[in-house]
DNA sequence: CTGCATGCAAACCCTTTGCATTGGG
DNA sequence: CCCAATGCAAAGGGTTTGCATGCAG
């Protein structure tokens, strides 16, 4: 895929600029996060580079995932009380990403349809607008996730 | 405030009904939990009935919280890595919380009036539709949460 | 070369669990 | 009376941190 290199390309460009290192862990790192549009686990990750070199140790993974986020090139997310998740940031889910997670297996499913984008964009604007007035708050985003039964558990 | 009263006793009754026994500790974890809208963290709670009897060990604490969120008398909420929230289960907010995370100070705050109603309605009723039509999943609930930075850290 | 990034292991923090004891119905 | 609920302390599981070493720029 054309588009997964170009952005391959553009996270490395933002870590240098951002005065970071480009370093082996690193460059593995962002590679598999850039294979998933589904959210992953630390643990899901750190096996996956492992695989490609057993030297990698988890807290290199979690510093490194800590990074992308301040660098907001990939999300964070937490279901529950489950373990985080990590989640390749792209342009037309970022920020509006819609999750199922089901209550009986755990299982997080994401569907970028659930919602349409007209009301996407008036979530927003209406929380802006009714935030700004109450509380005189700044916004930048939000999350927004469904609970219930996946296929498997009905 | 009569209607908390009220509140309490249906909580009550709701543990004597479905065969559970209605002691002390969760008499008072009960009690304190009404009295506050925003969500509060485990800790909180057992700050709060220690100091009314300091002979109550926080694993009480988390076996009533977890008792309730399963009777469906409180809400567990989970924002970013923190530790989970328990909140107070009103009709009126039920289900469809709005809660601002501060970025900077970890600050929850809780605004119901962050979404009209229509909007809270049009939400699930799209996530149903859509959600039904691409994967044949049942859902029951939606969280919604924003982030940003709260009046302090602006 | 310089000091940021790494690997390892231990520490941390929130939460859960095992077990003997207590007290609600 | 009996068994669910408790208190205590220890274990558990995900995540973070301290420190000596290694490597990017």
């Amino acid at each position: 895929m054309k588009k997964v290199k170009k952005k391959l390309n553009n996270w490395e460009k933002k870590i240098r600029d951002t005065g970071h290192r480009l370093t082996a862990p690193r460059r593995l790192i962002l590679q598999k996060l850039s294979q998933f549009e589904e959210p992953r686990t630390a643990e899901n990750i750190y096996l996956m580079v492992q695989k490609e070199d057993n030297n990698i140790g988890i807290a290199t993974v979690y510093r490194t995932l800590e990074l992308l986020v301040k660098l907001n090139l990939i999300g964070k997310i937490n279901f529950g009380t489950e373990k985080s998740f990590y989640v390749f940031s792209d342009e037309e889910t970022r920020g509006v990403p819609n999750y199922l997670i089901c209550k009986k297996c755990g299982r997080v499913i994401t569907n970028n349809k659930c919602l349409n984008n007209a009301l996407k964009i008036r979530i927003i604007e209406n929380a802006e607008k009714n935030i700004f007035k109450n509380c005189g708050i700044k916004i930048d985003g939000y999350q927004i996730y469904f609970t219930g039964l996946c296929d498997k558990c009905v």
